[in-house]
Formats: structure tokens, C-alpha cells, sequence
DNA sequence: AATTTGCAATAAAACGTTTTATCGAGGAAT
DNA sequence: ATTCCTCGATAAAACGTTTTATTGCAAATT
């Protein structure tokens, strides 16, 4: 049990020896007050401390500062990057952020879901587990709701992606130009949209190379050791491509373990640009996604509908950068030795 | 404006054809309420897709099931990891959680508490920005508060730390006992506890070692210049040791883009392995520290706290592992070359 | 048969706010 | 001098819940 509650706007107003309601007025700036009355509020709030109760306010007032936030999971560089921008910029509109992670578990989107409704935020901003994200919203609950990062099944949300085919497709024809044959496309699954874009915008791009593609799970071993076999054939692919951040950063370690060379055994290429891709050797090709611009659009779509604008649900699809690194540079033909050379050349675009 | 509330509990008992007392107290479960009534609200909740208002309920109830995290920075990925982990826990006793980030920002850090305190958390988890955390809470917030990985100036709160004395004495005992005569520590600031122990651990334990240090900022160009003469000096350390996870990518990427080669030229370690550090070169040398053990401790010490257990703040530390790895191999005398052999042989420690 | 007990259900009060309606006082207009 | 505004301040109602006190009714006790 706690000692003694944080103060009231009650124990304000008796301290300044006035009502309530112009403890309310002063507070929310509402118009005739006279200045006296403004000071002596103004004194007794900073002497007790005194904060509003922000649940108390949005139940009378029935205006709501706040979002809610879900995505599938926030140990992801990329969505923690999402939602410290979006934390922000909703601050700066005076929102608050409910902010919740789904695990990767669509069961536990639906529960979360219901969760964040019981806080009954104005607005809803969404990275969801897949595409039948509506399915999982609860009846009932229609407040105005932003997706981002993930195409859902039916487009009826204001959404915000990056063109996942085009910068896919980008890497295909870069790995293509630089004479890989063949190439080893690895992802999660299918059934998450942004992968089943970027393949297929592989497919559309890649000309002479020749293309095969191989589902691994999410932290799972089975679809690990598919890959390691594969790379055990005799018929190594010549280059890979990681459609995510996760595939990238398990498979990446899986060549490292069976000591092969990049570029030099196996050209390799990723999706999501993280840290460790200007560590490592000599550097990994990737695309690079505009979070931080996705987060923003994000916002933005959402203050907008917040504001009242009505209309049609709009998709914005943002660009994404291409960083060549070290680890696609040609050597099909000349195998190891002179890559390190023509490390990083574009090191600082990347600032 | 939206256009049709949520269903509120007065709308559930009017379809079930009972009163609101009666609705709450089958959604509480509480005592004495007729099979007969149980189905009708239960039929009339579905129906209705109600889910109860949270703010409401903790208004009159009184009881709070929400505690607040404030983290210096949520794109940092021990913090996020932290979060993830803390949030799965509340989850499980039925607490939400409202997360915000300080920022790396005093000033911001003291905003959000005073943001925090709005929304009446029953206790309060934190990572603080430094030392001087108490001077930040608002006047008259006292609830339960566990403070966690940082350490405050006043011992006043719980805490949950790790021992970052032993574990930076024990990789500076590896650097000495490796052979290397001389390193230069880094790090973002001594203001900062954590790096403070952590240089007072490295010189309680280095014996035939000399040592350097350098305070590099945060996101500091200057500080990191600062670093690159010194590693251009004719008299170049033979080891340096990143005492923290921000120096650590920073140090680590100018090495690289110097050419210098780890450990032939110099040997690296870390304090906070990320995954990266398995994939570069040979491998980086890094403290682990158990930041899920650490938020399920924190929660623990929350939890006692909420459910009403007194005494002394209680100062809970726990032991880091250490993952040697290449970077740090014996090459103070034979230069270069065969270390690539003595590649990551704990790697399977590391699961 | 009259009273008490027990129990299921409800009406009403309360939580900390904001909003609406009311009030009173001090000029300006009659 | 009376009436009419205006304006600053407040009392009271309302928001969606939970809790407390009250009701009504049937069963159990005299």
C-alpha cells in the first residue's frame, strides 16, 4: 500500500484557495483568468508537485493524446529504430506511445492488441506479423490505424512500405552484372509480404544469373542446416542473397563457421543494412531501408487522419539505398586474394 | 471526431439485461454471481466486442497493474533487449508497461518521469542517464523504483547491476596474461558508473600491463579523432579494451578503415558482446553481460516491492561471462598471420 | 406464522478530471 | 435608480469504472 497519494487537483485548488475548475482553467490555459489567479495556481502546482492524471483527463474530456505502437518485435534493430523516432515525434505532438511487442507470435498480436484497445489510444500504428493483421484487430475496435514495414492482405489501412521489388531487384541485377551465374535467395518465408516482394522482384530483375530460393524459419535450425547443406554441395551457389536481417545475420554466421571466403568462395548480399555489414571482411552489399523516413511518413499519415482528413486509405512506398560493399565484388572467375583492395570505397555515403 | 464510441460496461448491461455491478463483477470475478448471469454478460461482452476501459478502472479501483520504464536510449540493443524482456514479464502478472527513451538526455530523461508520473504507475523500472537519477523525479513521486545496470550516486533504490569490476579485471588479466604490454582503454565517459567500475576493475587487476585511457563522448567526433592520432603515435598500444558497446563500434570501425589488423597490429576486446563481434575477423573478445537475467531481476525486486515488502534497498549484482575470442590471440611478438587458426573455439558457449 | 438469516442483484457513491451552467459583482445603458 | 450586460469565478454534472450500501426474496430459524 502506498503512504500518501500523489496529490490531487483538489488539494491544488484548496492550496491555492480557489475551485477546481479554475485550477483546470489555468492549467489548460483556457481564456479569462486573471493573472493574479494564474500565479497563485501556478505556485501551489509547483510547490505540491502536482502532475494531471492523464487517464482522469481523457475520460472526461474524451480527447485522447495517445497511440499505440505494436510490432512484432522490438529486440529488431530496425523496429526499435522505428518506434525511438516515433516516440519522438509523438511527443512533439504531445502524444503518448502504448507501445507493445507481438513476439513474432500472431496469437499474442491479437492479445496485445485487445490490450492496447483497453487503453483506448486515438490512433493506431502497426508493424504487423502478417498479412491477416485485420483478422486480429478486435471487433469492434476502429479507431484510425497506420501500418507500416509489412503489406497486409487487404489494403484497407493508410500504409507506408519501402519498395521492397525495386531494391531487391536492384541487388539481383548489381550481383547479376557482376557475373555471379547463380544465386542462393534465402528468407524467413514467403508468407511475409516484404520477403515475398523482394523475391519476387529478384525474379523480375535477374537476367543471366539463375535463381533459387530457400525458406528458413525464424530461429529455426531445421531450415539452418537445409542451408548448410546446401552450401555443402558441390554445386555451391556463386552468390547469395539474405532477403532479412534475420536470415542475414544467421546464415552470414553459418559461412563464417564453415570458413568460407567472401567474396571469394561465395558473393553475398543482404537485405537491411545493419552495423556489423561495414565491419565485416570487407564489407557487406546491402540495401539499406529508411526507417527513420518510415516512421516519420508514419506518423504524419496518422496526425493527418487524427486531424479528421477523410478519404481513400493511401500506401506510400519509400526508396531504398543500395550499399555495395566488399562481399559482391568480382571474383567469380578469379577466386580470394585481391578483394581486400577495394574495400568500402563508398564508406561515407553512409553517414 | 470519431463516430461510435467503444462500448462502454452500461452498454454491455443494458443487452444483458442486468445491471453495470453486476457485469463488473462477473468481469472480476468476483463472488456470488448466478451461473444464469455469467452466460448473459459473458454472451453480451462477445456480442459487443467490449473490452473494459483501463484508465477508468485503475481510476476507481485505485489499483494500478502498470509500471514505468524509462531507458536511456531504446535503439541501443541491450536496452531494447531489456525492454522485450521486461515487457514479457509484466505481461505474465498482468501489468502493462509505459516505455519511453531519455534519449542519452538529462534534461529529456527528467521530462518523461514528470510523463511517467502522469500515468500513475504503480512502481518504476530504470536505466538512468547517470548518477544524479534522484534529482530528475519529480517532487513527490515515491513509488517502489528499481534502478537497473547503472549505478546512482545515492543508494536509495533497488538495484540490479553486474559486477563490472570482476568482469573488466578479468579481460584485463587476459590482455596481461596474453602478453601485451600496454592498452588503451575506451570509453564514452567516467561520469558514467558503469565505466567508471569498469576502469577501476582494469586497473585493480593489471600487473605487468601499463595503461592508458581515453574518454571518448557520445556520438563525439572529437573524442574520436582524438582517438585516430593516438593510434597513428609511433608508440601505438599494443591492446586497447572498448568499455562499452558505443566505443566499442566506433573504435572498432576506425581500426578497420586504418587497415590496422586485429590482433596482428593490435588486439581489441569489449565490454557488451553484440553479435557481431562472432562474425568480424576472428572474432572480438567480449564481455556478455545477462541483460535478461538483469530485467528478470529487476522485475522480481519490483514485483516484492508491489506486493508490499519493506526494508533496506537492496543492491543485486550479477556475474558477466567473458568470450575470448581472436581478437585478443597472442601476437604481441609474432606478428600477424596465423591467427585466423585459433578461430572462435567457444563459440558453442555462446548459445 | 412471524421473524431472522443468507444471498443475489442493484442503486448510488466515488475516483480525478473537464465542461457546462450558474452565480455575483461591477459598469454601462436606460 | 433600476435594468441589462459582461466577465471572472465557481458549483455541479459528467466520463466509465469499482465499491459500498441497500434492496428484495427465498429459505431457515424461532
Amino acid at each position: 500500500m502506498s503512504r500518501s497519494h500523489s496529490p490531487s487537483i483538489r488539494m491544488v485548488a484548496s492550496r491555492a484557495g480557489v475551485s477546481v475548475a479554475t485550477v483546470s482553467n489555468v492549467l489548460n490555459g483556457k481564456a479569462s483568468v486573471s493573472p493574479d489567479m494564474v500565479a497563485r495556481v501556478n505556485k501551489a502546482v509547483e510547490e505540491l508537485g502536482y502532475v494531471v492524471d492523464i487517464a482522469a483527463s481523457r475520460l472526461r474530456s474524451r480527447k485522447s493524446l495517445l497511440a499505440g505502437v505494436i510490432v512484432p518485435d522490438l529486440t529488431n534493430p530496425m523496429f526499435a529504430a522505428f518506434v525511438s523516432t516515433l516516440e519522438h515525434l509523438a511527443r512533439v505532438d504531445g502524444f503518448d506511445l502504448v507501445v507493445v511487442s507481438a513476439r513474432n507470435d500472431a496469437a499474442e498480436e491479437a492479445d496485445r492488441l485487445a490490450n492496447i484497445r483497453a487503453w483506448r489510444p486515438a490512433g493506431l500504428i502497426a508493424i504487423p506479423c502478417d498479412g491477416a493483421f485485420k483478422s486480429r484487430l478486435p471487433a469492434g475496435f476502429s479507431i484510425p490505424t497506420v501500418l507500416a514495414d509489412r503489406i497486409p492482405d487487404h489494403d484497407e489501412f493508410d500504409l507506408v512500405a519501402v519498395d521492397n521489388a525495386a531494391a531487391a531487384g536492384a541487388v539481383a541485377r548489381h550481383l547479376d552484372e557482376q557475373g555471379f551465374r547463380n544465386c542462393l535467395v534465402v528468407g524467413t518465408r514467403l508468407s511475409i509480404s516484404n520477403v515475398r516482394e523482394r523475391w519476387e522482384g529478384v525474379q523480375a530483375a535477374a537476367r543471366q544469373m539463375t535463381l533459387e530460393l530457400l525458406e528458413i524459419g525464424i530461429d529455426d535450425p531445421v531450415g539452418l542446416d537445409a542451408f548448410e547443406r546446401r552450401l555443402r554441395e558441390r554445386s555451391k551457389p556463386q552468390a547469395m542473397f539474405a532477403l532479412d536481417h534475420g536470415t542475414a545475420l544467421a546464415t552470414y554466421r553459418i559461412v563464417a563457421e564453415m570458413g568460407l571466403k567472401v567474396p571469394g568462395d561465395i558473393a553475398f548480399a543482404s537485405f537491411d543494412d545493419m552495423e556489423w555489414m561495414q565491419l565485416v571482411g570487407s564489407g557487406v552489399t546491402a540495401v539499406r531501408q529508411p526507417v527513420e523516413a518510415m516512421a516519420e511518413k508514419a506518423w504524419l499519415l496518422l496526425s493527418r487522419r487524427l486531424a479528421g482528413e477523410a478519404g481513400e486509405p493511401v500506401t506510400r512506398r519509400l526508396r531504398c539505398a543500395i550499399e555495395i560493399r566488399g562481399s559482391t565484388a568480382r571474383s567469380a572467375v578469379s577466386r580470394g586474394g585481391e578483394t581486400e583492395s577495394l574495400k568500402r570505397e563508398e564508406k561515407h555515403g553512409n553517414q
